[in-house]
DNA sequence: CCTTGACCTCAACTTAGGTTGAGGTTGCAC
DNA sequence: GTGCAACCTCAACCTAAGTTGAGGTCAAGG
């Protein structure tokens, strides 16, 4: 059953500041990147739904996990368009964010063990240590006399 | 036994850029960020030590793993003043690197388990939830950035 | 000596994620 | 019906970590 529309379906940007701790500016600006799309009044000023406090919310989340407002944008891409997310969509894209999350973790996890490695050596020795070189990016680059760190 | 002092211990930038891998536009930046301090020639030209190859070397590493060029500079002014730093001068850098990393994975793996508290009750529609409500955390804090997920 | 590639400085440009300010309008309360 | 806080747009500015280009100099080989 449908509730009334109130008032409070529609608020003014510096409500939405209030709710999200997000400044007004910044608001704009993701307006401007295509985030959110609040309505405009007669007199031009925006009024924003309640799904856009979440969105704004799930914006603050997802760069907390290091994600872009690009990759972010490509996030709210997979929202139903022309109807208001559920719970459960929602819970898909979070789960979507959980991966890369996991994957941010697994790769600072690698990262620390091959930092000890390098500890345990003493090496720093960037021919050999992997952390320097993770995509082996001096092995493309043909052979040759790379003496890196050995100064 | 003290080495003669050769030409291959002042090396140009051009070369240094070949050696370290990083543009020779961003050894010049790196100067200019007090991160290395060649010597000149009468004619103005850059010369490097070998010492300044590990340096930059180093910048790379700290870079992959998040560190800002100005938390890199705090790093190396851990390093000793007026010699030539040893295995052991960066092995210590090495450890304090170390927990820098073993912050970070701390800290988003207390976001990946608030993230799966936001899964599992689907909260971030309810409004109910520690990292989507902003209006009890964040009410009292003031102005300025507010994180929502902070460690 | 002369040529030429490597070097120099300085300023402007880039992307991301915003902030700040000027100058003008809206909308709600009294 | 007016006062004034909150709103609007647009442009300029900010940091980080560099890149690019213009215009000029250095140094080494032939």
């Amino acid at each position: 059953m449908a509730r009334a529309i109130s008032k409070n379906d529609f608020v003014p940007i510096g409500e939405m500041a209030r709710r999200t701790g997000v400044s007004v500016s910044a608001i704009r600006f993701y307006e401007d990147k295509g985030l959110i799309e609040p309505v405009r009044t007669g007199g031009n000023q925006r009024r924003f739904l309640r799904s856009d406090i979440r969105r704004v919310s799930f914006i603050l989340i997802a760069q907390q996990l290091g994600l872009s407002l690009s990759e972010i944008q490509a996030e709210f891409a997979k929202l139903p368009h022309g109807r208001t997310p559920t719970a459960r969509d929602w819970r898909r894209i979070s789960a979507s964010i959980r991966s890369h999350l996991d994957a941010r973790i697994a790769q600072l996890e690698r990262t620390r063990d091959r930092l000890d490695g390098c500890i345990g050596c003493g090496c720093l020795s960037l021919r050999k240590c992997a952390i320097y070189n993770p995509d082996d990016r001096l092995a493309a680059e043909g052979p040759g006399p790379r003496q890196i760190l050995e100064a």
